[in-house]
DNA sequence: TTTTGAGTTGTTCGA
DNA sequence: GTCGAACAACTCAAA
C-alpha cells in the first residue's frame, strides 16, 4: 500500500506561526508535514548576528515559541544547520518527501536562493502566497507596466484584490519521523551568539503577537486616525515586527481591523488599512524593480552630490545632533529596536536634507537596529524621504525638526523620554533649547555643549544648501 | 496620440 | 495667530 505524500513545511523566518500558514494546512490535507527551519550560517554566525542583534532576539523568541506550539500540537520543528540550498535538498532526499512547500519570497536575495533550491531538488518547490495581501508584481497600469504612484496603485488593490480571509491554525499535527529527528539541531542561544539580551524589546513569538494586535484593536485603533502622528501617544499598531517576521500575518491583521469599520471610527480603520497598502506597494515595487537595493528609483538621482561627513554622521547616529527630536528618535532606536514612524521620517529627512549624507548610509543603520527592518519597506521610506523614490515627494520639502517637533509632540514627552538632559526643560523650548534664556536653561539643569550638544548645522543654512544642491543636480542648467 | 488631472505625510512668507 | 499662496516643474495614469 501506497504510504500518503509526505511534505516538508519549510518555515523560512517571515512566516514564524501556524495561524494562516497556507504551506501548513495546504500540506497537511494531502498528507503527513515535517517542519524545517534552516539555520543559515550567514546569519548565526557570532560575527554577523552581531550586526543585527534586535532582529536575531526577535526571530529566536519566535523560534522557539514556534517549536513550542508545534510539538504541542504532536510534531516538531526541526532545525537544520548549513545553507538552504545544499540542506532542503539533501533532506528531501533522505527523507522521501514528495515535494517541498513555502511562502514566496519578495527580496531579491530571496528570489535567488529559491531559484537555487528549486534547481537543486528533484522534487517540486512550491511557493504560495501570503506574505503579502495580493501577489506582488499583478497589479498593473491600463498600459501593462508597474504602478509607480501610490495612490492609483492603491485604488487598483481595493478594486481588484480579493483578500483571502486568514486560515485557522491546525489543532493536530502528525509527528514526525525518526530519520528526521535526527537531524535536529537547536537553535543558538543569544549569549552564544554573543548578543546581550535587550530587555526593551517586545517579545517574540506567536503569542505576544496576538495580545499586541487585541491591545491596537481595543486602545489604539478608535485614535488612529488623528493619534498616530503624535510621538507621545500610543496609538500606533506597533505590530511592524510582527509583519516582518510573520508572527501575524498580513492578512490576519487586515481583517481584523476591517471587520471593526462597523463599531470604529471609519477614517482610522481607513488609514490603517492604507498603512498596509503601502507596505503591498513597496513590496510590488521591489518586485517588479529588483534594482531599489541598490540604486534610486529615480534615475536623476544616481550620482547625487551626498556628501562625506564622517562627524556629522556619527553625531546623527548616536543622538547628538542638538535637534531633540532627530536625537530622540536616534535614542529609541538603539535602546528598543523601534522607532515611532513619524519620528522615522523627520530623523530619516535629518540626514538626508540636513547634513546632505547619502540615504543608504541611514536605511543601512536602520536595518541594523530595526526589529521590523524590512527591506522592502525600509528603502522605500529612505528613498521617499530623500526623494528619489517612488512616489517622492518633492524635493524641496525639507522637514523642519523643530516645526515637526512642536507640531507631533507639543508637550515634548517623546523628547523628555529619550534625552533625560533635556526633561526638565519648558515645553516652549524643549525642541530649540539653543533659544532658552540663560536661567532657564540653568534651572533645568541644561548646560548647551555639555550635557546636551548645539546644533550641528543651522536649520536654514542646511535647509538652502540641501535646496541648492538639489536644483543643481536635478536641473542641471542646458 | 494627445490631453488632462493629480500626486501621503511640508515650509515659509506675507497679508 | 491664522490663512492662502508659492515653492517648480515633472511624470504618471487614465481618458
Amino acid at each position: 500500500m501506497m504510504s500518503p505524500p509526505r511534505t516538508l513545511v519549510w518555515f523560512r523566518g517571515k512566516d514564524l506561526r501556524i495561524t494562516d500558514h497556507g504551506p501548513l494546512v495546504r500540506g497537511l490535507a494531502e498528507g503527513n508535514v515535517i517542519p524545517v527551519f534552516v539555520l543559515d550560517p550567514y546569519f548565526f554566525d557570532p560575527h554577523r548576528a552581531q550586526d543585527l542583534p534586535h532582529r536575531i532576539q526577535f526571530l529566536l523568541e519566535s523560534l522557539e515559541e514556534l517549536a513550542r506550539v508545534i510539538a504541542s500540537l504532536g510534531s516538531t520543528l526541526i532545525c537544520l544547520q548549513g545553507k538552504s540550498v545544499e540542506v532542503i535538498p539533501r533532506v528531501a532526499e533522505a527523507w522521501n518527501v514528495s515535494r517541498v512547500l513555502a511562502h514566496r519570497w519578495v527580496e531579491p536575495f530571496g528570489r535567488a536562493r529559491d531559484r537555487q533550491v528549486a534547481r537543486a531538488l528533484r522534487v517540486p518547490l512550491e511557493l504560495l502566497e501570503g506574505e503579502t495581501l495580493h501577489p506582488p508584481g499583478t497589479l498593473r497600469t491600463g498600459s501593462g507596466s508597474p504602478y509607480s504612484v501610490f495612490t492609483p496603485f492603491s485604488r487598483s488593490l481595493r478594486r481588484e484584490a480579493a483578500i483571502a480571509r486568514p486560515l485557522p491554525a491546525p489543532s493536530t499535527l502528525p509527528p514526525v519521523p525518526s530519520q528526521a529527528l535526527r537531524e535536529h539541531r537547536p537553535p543558538p542561544s543569544l549569549s552564544e551568539l554573543g548578543i546581550c539580551r535587550n530587555a526593551n524589546l517586545q517579545p517574540g513569538g506567536e503569542q505576544a503577537a496576538h495580545k499586541r494586535l487585541q491591545q491596537f484593536l481595543s486602545r489604539g485603533l478608535g485614535r488612529y486616525g488623528t493619534g498616530r502622528d503624535h510621538l507621545g501617544q500610543d496609538a500606533t499598531s506597533r505590530l511592524s515586527a510582527d509583519i516582518k517576521f510573520g508572527t501575524l500575518s498580513v492578512r490576519s491583521i487586515w481583517w481584523a481591523v476591517a471587520d471593526r469599520q462597523q463599531d470604529c471610527c471609519h477614517e482610522s480603520v481607513e488609514r490603517f488599512l492604507t498603512e498596509l497598502i503601502w507596505r503591498e506597494f513597496s513590496y510590488s515595487s521591489l518586485w517588479d524593480r529588483p534594482n531599489l537595493l541598490k540604486s534610486p528609483f529615480r534615475s536623476s538621482w544616481t550620482n547625487f552630490p551626498w556628501r562625506e561627513d564622517a562627524a556629522g554622521w556619527k553625531a546623527w547616529a548616536e543622538g547628538r545632533t542638538g535637534y531633540p527630536v532627530v536625537d530622540a528618535a536616534a535614542r529609541e532606536l538603539i535602546a528598543t529596536g523601534f522607532v515611532h514612524g513619524r519620528a522615522r521620517m523627520i530623523t530619516a529627512s535629518f540626514l538626508c536634507k540636513h547634513l546632505l549624507i547619502d540615504y543608504r548610509q541611514g536605511e543601512q543603520h536602520f536595518m541594523k537596529y530595526l526589529t521590523d527592518g524590512d527591506w522592502a519597506q525600509n528603502n522605500a521610506g529612505w528613498q521617499w524621504s530623500a526623494g528619489s523614490g517612488c512616489d517622492a515627494q518633492p524635493y524641496f520639502r525639507v522637514f523642519n525638526p523643530v516645526a515637526q517637533g512642536e507640531k507631533f509632540d507639543p508637550e515634548g514627552a517623546y523628547v523628555r523620554r529619550w534625552l533625560p538632559p533635556l526633561a526638565k526643560l519648558p515645553s516652549r523650548y524643549i525642541h530649540k533649547p539653543w533659544a532658552a534664556p540663560s536661567p532657564v536653561l540653568e534651572a533645568a539643569g541644561v548646560c548647551l555643549g555639555k550635557n546636551y550638544p548645539h546644533p550641528v548645522v543651522e536649520h536654514a543654512f542646511a535647509r538652502q544648501r540641501f535646496l541648492d544642491a538639489a536644483k543643481a543636480h536635478l536641473k542641471p542648467s542646458p
